[in-house]
DNA sequence: CCCAACGTACATCGAATATCGAATATCGTC
DNA sequence: GACGATATTCGATATTCGATGTACGTTGGG
C-alpha cells in the first residue's frame, strides 16, 4: 500500500472518467454501498471477485475521483469524495440515488 | 439498414450498461446534442470519427436503451428514448444536467 | 431496372479491461 | 528485526472496446 494514494485533483475529474466508472456491476455495487456517505472497509463491498480484481476496481474508482481511501494501519477506509459530488451535483447525486432505488445490492 | 433497428425493450434496460453508454467522449458529445430532447440526424453530432465509427456508438448508445432510431427513408433520425428517461429519472436526468452544464460539446 | 446515396454489418487491428495468481510493500505486533 | 495481516502491484491471459475499411442492404430518383 503506497502510503499516497494519488488521488487525483479535483480540476481533473472529467464527466466521462466519472461515467466510465459507473459503467460496471462490481463498481455499481460498491457504490451502493458507499451511498450512506459513511466510511466502509473492503470487507463490506460483498463483491465476488479476489483481492486484487477490488483493487483493480478501487483503483478505476479513486483515479476517476469518486471515492477517497484514507489508511488505518493496514486497514482501508473508502468513502465518496464529496467535492467531486460537489463539482457534479446533478450527475452523481442523481446516480447515486438510482443506485439506491434499484437496490443494486443484489443484481 | 435494417428496417427493425432493434431497440431493447424497457424491461432489459441495464444502469450499468446506461453508465457504460455514458463513459466515452464520443458519447457524451452525442449526448449533448440530444439534451434538447429533439430529433437530430448524424450531420449534427459532429464527433471527429469516420461513418462507420459513428454507427458502432449509435449501436450502444441504441442497445443501452438511451436512443431510439427513426428512418425516414435513408435518413435516420435519432432522439432521447423518453420511457428509459421515465425508467431512471434520476440518474439519466441528472446525466443530461451535468452534460448542458458542462458545455461538452467542446471538450 | 440501374444507379447513387446512406447507414449498417462484418472482419480486422491495436489498445484497454477484467480477472486471476503470485510477488511485493506497508503496518502493527511480538 | 522477524512475522503475520492487509492492500497493492506485477505478470499473464481472455475478453472487450474504439477505430477503420470494405461489403451489403435499403431507399429514392432517373
Amino acid at each position: 500500500m503506497p502510503r499516497q494514494p494519488e488521488h487525483p485533483d479535483l480540476d481533473d475529474v472529467r464527466l466521462d472518467r466519472l461515467f466510465f466508472a459507473l459503467g460496471d456491476r462490481a463498481r455499481l455495487r460498491i457504490l451502493s454501498v458507499l451511498c450512506d456517505r459513511a466510511e466502509h472497509s473492503r470487507e463490506e463491498f460483498d463483491v465476488a471477485v479476489g483481492p486484487s480484481t477490488l483493487s483493480h476496481h478501487m483503483k478505476i474508482l479513486r483515479e476517476a475521483g469518486l471515492t477517497r481511501h484514507r489508511y488505518e494501519g493496514t486497514h482501508c477506509r473508502i468513502s465518496l469524495r464529496t467535492d467531486t459530488l460537489a463539482r457534479f451535483p446533478a450527475a452523481l447525486n442523481g446516480a447515486l440515488e438510482a443506485l439506491a432505488a434499484e437496490q443494486y445490492d443484489e443484481a
